[in-house]
DNA sequence: TCACTTTAGTTATAGGCTATAACGACACTT
DNA sequence: AAGTGTCGTTATAGCCTATAACTAAAGTGA
């Protein structure tokens, strides 16, 4: 161990690499989507030859979970620091918005259609919650009394839920809400299912979030 | 022609194949998800060699087009029976969350990630406005009065919507917001990021539903 | 009935992909 | 200077989609 940090000039240069591939396997998915990307055609791209890219990810497979961790922690970044700016829930929305469409395959490659196989590994876990989390805050209730319906009495007794974070139940439930309609909008839009109809689904959002519970 | 109806043996012969190649096709859906559907699988499974299904399905995107096809036909078919037989909102919401859940690669097809290059062929994005219709049906304005909110306002300029569908600015409102709530909790749901949060997003559903526009 | 045509299947082949194995060449260590 | 580990290579196996060329059978019409 030459290295206390563990940041030998070999290791550097293995974490230089491995970025570069993410960067190619990216560019790639935002133009064909995630089923299309190929690791011979990255490593084509970046001039060496196809089973070179073994040394650095163990196969298609632990490249995906990569990307997916680093959409994760992008997203996670951006609602969080917009949060601390200030942000409220309709400012949240707007910059979530923002991001997916900016990179809609990154989007549905934690929001889209599951892998069948695929087990999310403990940490993009935990950094989902770390969004959760964020909302909760911004959630911080407004409106408390006793719970209101059976889904408010049910969260009642789920309050250890995002990771021993204590919210009340109408927190809960609000930030729930907030999550699913913004998705059931986001990811409508983002497929195209709102073409030929034309409206704008910015105002729906809006009017979405106004209504929350 | 020998056959006015379009009814020959053989072409009846041709339409048994390819319901039979399709069946095979869903199953392999139903466990490894569209991604790893193989028209080479499916060929073997049939006891015939590889190339042979290139007489029934152009290629795989064909086949692929076919499934989304008639998931759409099974869905505006549920939805409209079910509406029919007297079902309301709540209803249709159990029963369209009942038809996800029994095959959820089959939702995924349609409301999942999309393909890139995939345009939806004409019929299906016909199908998929009767299932809006019986939506804007199902919404008939039991609040009625003037536009409210801005997206209200929006959509008064849109009544030609849904194929020449006259529906009130209300109740299109109205439809988008179920169809959107619905769409957010289940497809979270399917896709399995409630997993951990031990709560029933039956509930969830029911709450979202019940604070409609 | 017999030739003609259409169709359904076959095998062969090209080219893509993931992934592993075996091996060469360099760099880093001691 | 010798040893060791790492990065890259080529070769290969085994999938896949898709096309081409061919065979056999079924339908078609005089």
């Amino acid at each position: 161990m030459t290295d206390p940090g563990g940041q030998s000039p070999r290791e550097r240069y293995r974490a230089q690499v491995r970025m570069e591939i993410k960067q190619h396997a990216w560019e790639q998915i935002a133009v064909e989507g995630v089923s299309a990307l190929s690791l011979n055609a990255i490593a084509k791209q970046m001039g060496m030859s196809g089973p070179a890219l073994y040394r650095y990810f163990a196969g298609r497979d632990e490249l995906i979970t990569a990307l997916i961790r680093d959409a994760y922690r992008s997203l996670a970044d951006t609602v969080r620091a917009s949060f601390d700016s200030g942000a409220d829930l309709a400012g949240l929305a707007r910059v979530i918005r923002e991001w997916a469409r900016s990179d809609p395959h990154r989007y549905f490659l934690i929001y889209g259609t599951p892998v069948p196989g695929y087990q999310a590994p403990e940490d993009t876990t935990a950094i989902s919650f770390e969004v959760m989390a964020v909302l909760l805050e911004a959630c911080g209730a407004p409106s408390m009394g006793e719970p209101a319906t059976p889904l408010d009495a049910h969260l009642e007794n789920h309050r250890q839920w995002v990771g021993g974070h204590p919210a009340a139940a109408a927190t809960l439930h609000r930030a729930l809400s907030f999550w699913t309609r913004l998705h059931g909008v986001l990811s409508l839009e983002l497929a195209g299912h709102f073409t030929g109809m034309e409206f704008d689904p910015g105002l729906l959002i809006a009017d979405e979030l106004n209504a929350l519970p």
